[in-house]
DNA sequence: ACGTTGTTGCGAATGGTTCCTACTACCCCT
DNA sequence: AGGGGTAGTAGGAACCATTCGCAACAACGT
């Protein structure tokens, strides 16, 4: 088995979001809408407060806890997921889009990385000790290649 | 180059430890010495609160921040380092323990991983990305084996 | 429309860590 | 061995990300 697994399943727009929300006895609230909404639009590595500044464009009164107990239900239902880049805070991104994250110790910056790059780390792994990662919910700290290059040359000097 | 770079040095003992300290220009403080009889004692993987507690039970008023504060600075040494494993607060060890951590999503256990497991995937990364991975510093989440044989009984019933 | 009950807004609480400030105690110098 | 400069300290407040409690609200089935 490789690292991707089976999805629960990978809904394609915020309708069908909704209506599995309502399946699952929950209701199809405003906020929620346009949260997913915001979720469905460009750009991923958004942190909850993130999130919420872009709710708030549209619907002012939306609280960040709203934000938080959203996603918490939308990750329940697997729909979104998590990840923490380094120190900040927690990044939420489509289920759908499955990657790993690197995260540059020096820069801040966040690569994604395919996630063909952990079957070397997660057959190791789960031969030595039976262990099975998980690379999408987990950044691997290091250096990037800019950051390399520049410290290699600062040591040089 | 491994996974494993070179040492800044491994001192031996807590006072090698003070000696590089004062080098430094830094002092021998009690609670310094202290901190490190206790990070040079058994158990890895302590967080700050718990080194704290163990060193309020020889000195009651060492405060919290000053462990917070002689972590930061030994690390700035080279001496320790911390570890962020799942959720939960940092823990700390001596630099000297090289070892990358995996941590079990279900049950919060934390294993211990050799570097040379983490070799494929520094390669990986490295030759996509020109990404330096320091597994030694991030937690890799997943399920350790006994939660999965769990996990998958359940799913059979 | 109506009531049930899932959701929300709000603020307060939490956990982990860092920061500020006046006091303390190392350690270098004589 | 004692004094002074300064790193370090206790204590607590501040901070950030997140969670909780609760009363008011609003979806949805009927």
């Amino acid at each position: 088995m490789s690292v991707e697994s089976r999805q629960s399943s990978a809904p394609a727009g915020v309708d069908e979001v909704l209506a599995r929300v309502r399946e699952a006895g929950g209701r199809a609230t405003t906020s929620r809408r346009i949260l997913l909404e915001r979720l469905f639009a460009e750009g991923s590595h958004k942190t909850a407060e993130e999130l919420a500044h872009e709710v708030q464009r549209v619907a002012p009164d939306v609280h960040l806890s709203t934000i938080y107990r959203n996603l918490e239900e939308l990750e329940r239902l697997g729909v979104v997921t998590h990840a923490h880049l380094g120190h900040g805070p927690a990044t939420y991104h489509l289920a759908t889009e499955t990657h790993g994250h690197l995260s540059c110790e020096s820069c801040g910056a966040t690569l994604e990385a395919p996630l063909g790059l952990f079957d070397g780390l997660a057959d190791a792994v789960r031969a030595a000790l039976g262990f099975e990662i998980d690379p999408r919910h987990f950044a691997v700290l290091g250096h990037c290649a800019a950051c390399r290059a520049r410290e290699a040359a600062v040591a040089d000097a």
